[in-house]
DNA sequence: TAGATCGTTGGTGTTAGACAAACCATTAAT
DNA sequence: ATTAATGGTTTGTCTAACACCAACGATCTA
């Protein structure tokens, strides 16, 4: 009983945490979003598209875990704006593959610079390799989902 | 100028994959801790309180950058559960101070517990050791704020 | 041909949260 | 002592982001 090892140690659960710096990034990202025309959700869509390509609609529904309804009015926004793409899939007609443009792409670099500030502000008490490591976890936990993993439905070919 | 630092690398903005991440946590947390008579927004208060002891619930707001109005709505849910505590300050009897009482405390682990689970299932690329890392820095992040570390004006004496 | 699947449209309902107005108790300024 | 400012509370309105349902056309599969 003197020392026991890590696993009892009351457990850290980053859940509430995570919850509360995304959303103050978030709050400070609008007003920062706006003048481009992007809300933080077309941000989480056009990143999530241009880490993993192509993807149907119905995959984005479940990576965003959103229902697919509503995918449908986000990429209709992306769409108007002509920051998205979608193709009809050659091996499957009754499917659309979503990309990003050209324009989708600079605008998200360009998105990106302009939250620079931002994530000053909410990570300032953090170092820059800090930042890099954060970066680094959250997008390796974000580019595998549990279902994803066990399951390895999702990935289907496309093209 | 032959080699530039880090600083004009494409960004590696976390925004994006911090609300991503985020939100499928919290989407799967809600079930978790329903049962607990706890929505997620109440855990990141039980958090935040238990983090940085008894605050006025001006500086919660600011903390949770929330309205105060809201944050109002917020502590008598939690009150009602006997979870947190409102006294009034000595020092200036407008003011509440706001703390966790046994119950809260109790609670909070036990929720954290149940959350075990989801954090699993939603961190499942990530080793224990990286999820540690992530936890420290989301505590970090979340522990100083811009306008806390500059302006040091939150800090006044309550009791 | 029948049934399932992908995307789309339109609609409803819920929830978080912003914001405003008015109020009381208290403190600070004059 | 009067006035003004502040912390908290209540009530109420408004919006955005969803989830969810029903129905449809196009397409694929059995």
């Amino acid at each position: 009983m003197t020392s026991l090892p890590v696993v009892n140690q009351p457990p850290h659960r980053c859940g509430a945490l995570l919850d509360h710096v995304s959303r103050r990034m978030r709050l400070r990202s609008e007003s920062v979003l706006a003048p481009l025309g992007l809300r933080p959700r077309h941000l989480i869509a056009l990143t999530v598209l241009r880490d993993r390509g192509g993807s149907s609609q119905q995959d984005l529904a479940k990576v965003l875990e959103m229902d697919g309804t509503n995918v449908v009015g986000l990429l209709n926004d992306l769409e108007t704006e002509n920051l998205i793409e979608r193709r009809r899939s050659p091996v499957d007609r009754r499917r659309h593959v979503v990309e990003l443009t050209d324009v989708g792409v600079k605008l998200l670099v360009r998105a990106e610079f302009a939250l620079a500030a931002v994530e000053n502000e909410v990570l300032c008490a953090l170092t820059d390799e800090q930042r890099e490591t954060l970066y680094e976890l959250l997008h390796q936990a974000s580019s595998k989902t549990e279902t994803e993993a066990c399951t390895e439905a999702v990935t289907r070919p496309l093209c």
